[in-house]
DNA sequence: CTCCAGGGAGCCT
DNA sequence: AGGCTCCATGGA
């Protein structure tokens, strides 16, 4: 077990952790109840290791089954300028809302494969019952690591690929428990280039996703936007198109592509930053008043 | 009871 | 390419 603390003078700008953790980007985070005068402490894997942190007066406090500070930095995107990104948002007025409520809400880039099949999972689904599938998935297919307690990891698709779909029904995954199986497969057999997607200009990659089973343009955008780190995807869920239709009605178009593209060009030099400021800020009732 | 959730696949023109 | 329908499940 190794422990240390981020300095919070090195961050760039302010840090919400629990806002940043539960605000749908991730699913792979765990509140862990109970604590002293500080903060609560989060949970997660970053593959084989279990990593804890919390936020203290001093900073960001980690506890992990080894050093993770460099992968800290990127997963919770210590080292974007938050400052200077929320100055670049336009002037419109749902976005300097949701800047102005949202303090210290920041991007994740998570890791790619699990941020995937939590995405599989979210078409038609809440966001609660999102988490509780992907901790159903790691508990029944992944790995059991000793931390404190025993924490399990997010499985390889080699191991998804070895369930049935029955057993993703029990698991309650409906009708995406194909999906899951199919896309399993396909990585499992290297029938799709992961590695190649990250070599392709946005909408490229975006359309190679959807080369996967259960993956189709939003799924596309949530996985390049919270697991490889593009900052244009702006992934057009229910609460975005009706942020369109209120606020950017001149953006609304037939296909996907092209109300993204437009969409795109007004939300700044950082779409997909306003796009999470703005999916947040509606989800959590900032929207009527 | 109905409605809806961070949509996508399959099928039709 | 673009439009329509169906798809499991649980909570409000």
């Amino acid at each position: 077990m190794e422990r240390g603390i981020i300095p919070e003078e090195r961050f760039a700008g302010p840090l919400d952790l629990e806002l940043t953790l539960t605000s749908g980007q991730s699913f792979l985070w765990r509140r862990q109840p109970g604590d002293d005068g500080n903060g609560p402490w989060f949970r997660t894997v970053d593959g084989e290791t279990v990593l804890a942190v919390r936020e203290v007066e001093e900073g960001l406090e980690w506890r992990a089954t080894a050093d993770p500070t460099d992968r800290i930095r990127t997963r919770l995107g210590l080292d974007d300028d938050l400052p200077s990104v929320l100055e670049a948002f336009p002037d419109e007025p749902v976005l300097q809302a949701a800047k102005t409520r949202l303090e210290g809400l920041r991007l994740l880039e998570e890791p790619v494969v699990p941020t995937l099949f939590s995405f599989i999972l979210s078409a038609q689904m809440r966001i609660g019952r999102i988490h509780d599938l992907v901790t159903a998935l790691r508990e029944t297919y992944g790995r059991p690591r000793p931390f404190e307690e025993t924490v399990p990891t997010f499985p390889d698709p080699d191991r998804l690929a070895e369930a049935t779909e029955a057993e993703l029904r029990e698991l309650g995954l409906g009708y995406r428990a194909p999906y899951v199986l199919e896309t399993a497969t396909m990585l499992d057999e290297g029938d799709f280039e992961f590695d190649s997607i990250r070599e392709l200009n946005y909408e490229s990659a975006r359309e190679r996703l959807t080369q996967l089973v259960g993956v189709g343009p939003k799924v596309a955008d949530c996985v390049l936007l919270f697991g490889l780190g593009r900052s244009e995807p702006v992934p057009l869920d229910t609460w975005i198109r009706t942020a369109i239709e209120e606020h950017f009605p001149e953006a609304d178009a037939d296909s996907y592509a092209e109300t993204s593209r437009r969409i795109r060009s007004r939300l700044g030099p950082r779409p997909g930053y306003a796009q999470t400021y703005v999916f947040t800020h509606l989800r959590t009732g900032g929207g009527g008043d």
